[in-house]
DNA sequence: ATGAAAGCGCTAACAC
DNA sequence: GTGTTAGCGCTTTCAT
C-alpha cells in the first residue's frame, strides 16, 4: 500500500470484503456489528478517506455545484456566493467558483471546464452580453439556477426588478424630481440592465442625460457609490445637487458617511432558494417546466436622496 | 450509447481505437493527420466532452485547487478570490471555495471535504482560531499555501505585518498621537492579529483603551470602516478627534466620503505568487523547505488620519 | 450477511 | 502509427 489507503487496504485490514467495507462507508444496512466494527476501527487505524473521484465515477453523478459569478470583488456578489456556499454544502455539495469579468469568452471557458468536471448543477449568477451559453446548458439538460436575476429558460430566483426600479422612480419623483438619469456599468449583467432601464422609463421618469439630471438611479450600489464619488469631486452635492439611489443594498451602503438610499435585495432568501431549486433539478424531484420566482425588493432610504431644490 | 458520448463512442465513430482517440484529445504526438482528422471531425459531430473524473482518477491527480477563506463578502477577500481564480484558470486549474466565517468546526469540514475531492493543493487565505488544520495537511503531504498572511509551516506569501503596522503607528506618531488603540474583530485571522498587535506594541505604541485614544489602528479596513462610523455616531469626528488607519486597501477606502488612510495590500501580487508557489509544489518542481514570501506593504495616507488636537 | 466480478471513462505501457 | 490490455478506487448486481 503506497500513497493513501484505498477501500481495499481496509478490507485486508478488516478482514473482509471491499464491498462489505463499500456497505459500512456508506452506512447502508445489512451489515453485522461485528464487521461493522472492525471495518470503522480499520478506517480510523489507516486514516482512510473515501476518494470521491472513485465514487462520483460509478455513480455518474457529482456533488459539487458550479457557481458562475461576474465579479467577485463587489461584495453583493462575494456575500451571495459566500451563502450559496454555506447552503450548498449543508446539502453535502462542494463549489466550484468561476469568475467571468463579464467577459463572454472567459464566461465560455469556465462553464466547458466545469461541464468537464461533471458538476452536478450551475448557479448562474450574472451573464455576459450574450447570453447564448445558456442555451447550450439547457440543450444539454444540466440543472441550471439563476440566482438575483431571470430568465425564462430555466429555474430563476430574483428580485422583481420593475417593482425595484419602480420604487426608486416613485421615491424621487415624490421628491419633485423630473429630470432622472440611468447609470450603469459593464459589469452589469446584460438583461437585468436591460429590464431595469425599460422599467425606468416606464415609471415615468423622464430619461435625462447625466449632467443635467437632478437625480439618478443607478445599476447597483456599486455603480452608485462610484457615482457619488465622482459626481463629489466634480462639484456637485449629493443630495444637494443631485439624489442617487443604488440597487442591491450592501452592507457597506449603510455606513453613515455613505447613506445611501437603496433598493435591497434579500441575499439570503435568494442564496436559499436558488440552491434548494437546483438540488431539486439535480435530483430530478421537479419536471415541471423553469421555474420563476420573484421576491420583493425593498427601498432603504437613507441620505443620498433628497427634495429636490431644498 | 446513451447519456454523454464517450471516448469510446468517438473511437467507433471515427473507426481507431480508443488509445488513439485519447492520444488526439490530449494532443499527444505519433498520430496520422487522417486519423487526427478523423477523430476531430467525430468530436465534433458527436458533441464529445472528455470526463474530467475519469482521467483524473487515473491520472491520480486533480487540476482542482481548494481555496479556504474566512469571509467572502469582505471586498478584500472577494478580490483575492477572484484573482486567485483567474490565475488558477491560467494554468488550467479548478477552483474550489469554501467559506468559513472563522470557525474552527467549519473549517474542518470543508478542508475534509476538500480532501475528499482529491484537490492537488489548497490555498488558504484566512484561518480560524487554532491552526490545527494545517498540521494535519502537512502531514499528509498536500501542497498548501497561505496567501496574505504567513505561516513557517508552508509556503506563504504575505505582506511585512510588522512594516505594515510599523508603517501605521510611525505615522500616527508624527501626527503627534501617543494614546493609540488596537481594533479587530472575530473574523481576523487569529495569527495576523497576534502578528500585527504584537507590532503594534514594538513599534512605540502606548496601548490605550478604545475610549481614551486619539487614534486606532485597526486589524483591517472592515473593522476601520465600522469603527468609523459607530466613532462618528457617538459623536467622535475622525479624524479630528480621533484618527484611524487601517490595513488591507480595499477599493472602497478610496471613495472620497472614506477617504481611509490605510496599509495597502499587493493583491493582484499576492494571488500571482500564491498559485505560482502552490502550483510548484503540485508539479513537484520545488522541494525545498516552506518559502516565506514577503511583500512591501504601502502606506497610503488619506483623510482618516490628521495631527492630534489640530 | 458477505464476497466475486463487472464496469464507470479514461491513460499508459506494451505489443504489433 | 495503432490496438490491446490492465488498471485508477469505487458501487452494485448476483451468487452463495
Amino acid at each position: 500500500m503506497s500513497g493513501r489507503p484505498t477501500i481495499l487496504d481496509v478490507a485486508e485490514r478488516s478482514g473482509v470484503s471491499k464491498s462489505t467495507v463499500s456497505s459500512v462507508i456508506r452506512g447502508a444496512v445489512g451489515v453485522s456489528p461485528a464487521s461493522q466494527r472492525r471495518v470503522l476501527a480499520a478506517v480510523a487505524e489507516l486514516g482512510y478517506r473515501p476518494n470521491a473521484l472513485a465514487r462520483q465515477l460509478v455513480l455518474q453523478r457529482t456533488s459539487t455545484i458550479g457557481v458562475v459569478v461576474g465579479d467577485l470583488a463587489n461584495p453583493f456578489y462575494g456575500e451571495l456566493v459566500k451563502l450559496l456556499e454555506r447552503h450548498a454544502h449543508e446539502i453535502g455539495f462542494t463549489t466550484a467558483v468561476s469568475n467571468t469579468d463579464g467577459h463572454a469568452d472567459r464566461e465560455a471557458a469556465r462553464i466547458e471546464a466545469l461541464l468537464e468536471q461533471r458538476v452536478a448543477g450551475i448557479a448562474m449568477l450574472q451573464f455576459s452580453g450574450d447570453r447564448a451559453a445558456l442555451d447550450g446548458l439547457v440543450a444539454e439538460g444540466i440543472p441550471v439556477a439563476v440566482v438575483s436575476s431571470t430568465d425564462p429558460r430555466v429555474d430563476s430566483v430574483g428580485v422583481d426588478e420593475r417593482r425595484g426600479v419602480a420604487l426608486a422612480v416613485e421615491h424621487l419623483l415624490q421628491l419633485g424630481h423630473e429630470r432622472i438619469a440611468y447609470a450603469t456599468s459593464p459589469l452589469v449583467d446584460g438583461r437585468t440592465n436591460r429590464a431595469r432601464y425599460e422599467t425606468f422609463l416606464r415609471a415615468g421618469a423622464t430619461d435625462a442625460p447625466l449632467d443635467e439630471a437632478t437625480a439618478v438611479v443607478a445599476a447597483n450600489d456599486i455603480v452608485a457609490i462610484e457615482l457619488i464619488d465622482s459626481l463629489e469631486r466634480a462639484g456637485r452635492r449629493v443630495p444637494d445637487d443631485v439624489s442617487v439611489v443604488g440597487f442591491d443594498g450592501i452592507a457597506l451602503g449603510a455606513l453613515s458617511r455613505i447613506g445611501l438610499t437603496t433598493v435591497a435585495q434579500p441575499s439570503e432568501q435568494l442564496a436559499a432558494h436558488g440552491i434548494r431549486m437546483l438540488h431539486e433539478r439535480i435530483e430530478g424531484a421537479v419536471d415541471e417546466p423553469p421555474r420563476q420566482l420573484l421576491l420583493e425588493p425593498k427601498l432603504v432610504v437613507r441620505t443620498t436622496t433628497a427634495r429636490k431644490d431644498r
